[in-house]
DNA sequence: TTCTGTTTAGTTCTTC
DNA sequence: GAAGAACTAAACAGAA
């Protein structure tokens, strides 16, 4: 197996693992979760190495994507017919990483399952066989349990109704509405940490104006999920939204120059000082003026304007999120250990 | 039929 | 050297 830090990544196997490549493909998405073939898409286009053994590494990919607690599965909405689900990345999944680098993780990112929250069994045999409970998501529903899903709210997608695919859409919406790399920085953490999945060490500092806007995807994953967006969070969504456009002034955390789009430390790829990196994303839109970061209201006050109307069981997670525990860590932490 | 998702098993590599 | 993480292969089932 080729070794990171030789040459270009052209034809060489990139340094990150399947897990990074996951999480940058997802963080690159405009709603912060792929499926499965836009995944597979994202890696080819940037990394030529991805272009061939498809069969090998998709297969790979899958199993990481399945084995991993720290992605989540998102189950389509009735009018986004297609095959499998969208993947997000787990909102604890953060700190995986050692400080800046996706060549390995310090921790597997666990989700513990208690028993009794595990619907037969929880997928039982192996081979994805017999004994695998037809409900979907159960990570999702695992996540939701304590927080039993509230009758729909009017106007809601019907086809999500009481499903366990509307629990698991709230469920994913306040959690990827919580992830941390949406946190604003300078704020919760220690300056000189990069988190290993902020935006800016993972696509680059184009993505500092979602970030700055203060975990608007939730916004997004209600949207996708079909819960109206009350219009003061939308006009924020379509003002930082990466297809609408992207925040260039905003005073954000300075990129170390040490750091690689994707928070690589470039020097430890052992790069001629010369070499460019080609298979390495770089921001794709440009990045026109957007509103200072002060001028957005928070993920905690637009979801509290946004939720009880749309949806409450994410509100109520969210408001639970927001006042409970000045960290952003909600009850849900309680069934998340770090192994 | 193909794609997606899950699981198991074995190997390789890195870190402690 | 042990433990853990990552990678690979394979089998299987369900959905589109």
């Amino acid at each position: 197996m080729p070794r990171p830090g030789k040459s270009s990544y052209s034809d060489q196997k990139p340094p990150y693992s399947y897990i990074s490549l996951t999480a940058m493909a997802i963080q690159h998405s405009a709603e912060k979760m792929l499926p499965l073939s836009d995944i597979y898409k994202f890696i080819m286009e940037r990394f030529p190495y991805y272009r061939e053994h498809t069969q090998r590494w998709q297969n790979s990919l899958r199993h990481n994507l399945s084995f991993n607690d720290c992605f989540i599965k998102i189950p389509r909405r009735p009018d986004q017919p297609g095959k499998g689900s969208f993947w997000a990345l787990h909102p604890d999944c953060g700190d995986m990483f050692e400080n800046g680098s996706f060549l390995r993780r310090r921790k597997r990112f666990k989700v513990l399952r208690p028993e009794h929250h595990l619907p037969g069994g929880g997928g039982g045999a192996g081979g994805g066989g017999p004994g695998k409970p037809p409900a979907p998501t159960p990570h999702m529903v695992h996540y939701f349990h304590p927080h039993p899903p509230p009758p729909p709210p009017p106007g809601k997608v019907p086809g999500l109704a009481g499903s366990d695919a509307a629990v698991a859409a709230a469920a994913a919406a306040a959690a990827v509405g919580r992830l941390p790399q949406f946190s604003p920085y300078g704020s919760s953490q220690p300056s000189g940490f990069k988190h290993p999945f902020a935006i800016e060490n993972i696509i680059g500092r184009d993505y500092k104006g979602v970030l700055q806007a203060g975990g608007l995807p939730l916004a997004s994953v209600m949207h996708h999920l079909g819960y109206p967006v009350p219009s003061q969070l939308s006009s924020v969504v379509s003002s930082v939204w990466p297809h609408v456009g992207m925040m260039d002034s905003v005073a954000g955390v300075p990129v170390s120059p040490d750091y690689g789009p994707f928070g690589m430390p470039v020097k430890a790829l052992c790069h001629p000082p010369a070499q460019t990196m080609p298979a390495v994303p770089v921001p794709i839109k440009p990045a026109p003026a957007l509103p200072a970061a002060s001028a957005i209201p928070a993920l905690t006050v637009a979801a509290s304007q946004i939720c009880p109307a749309a949806s409450p069981a994410a509100a109520s997670l969210l408001e639970q999120t927001a006042s409970s525990n000045p960290e952003g860590k909600s009850s849900l932490h309680s069934v998340l250990v770090h192994s």
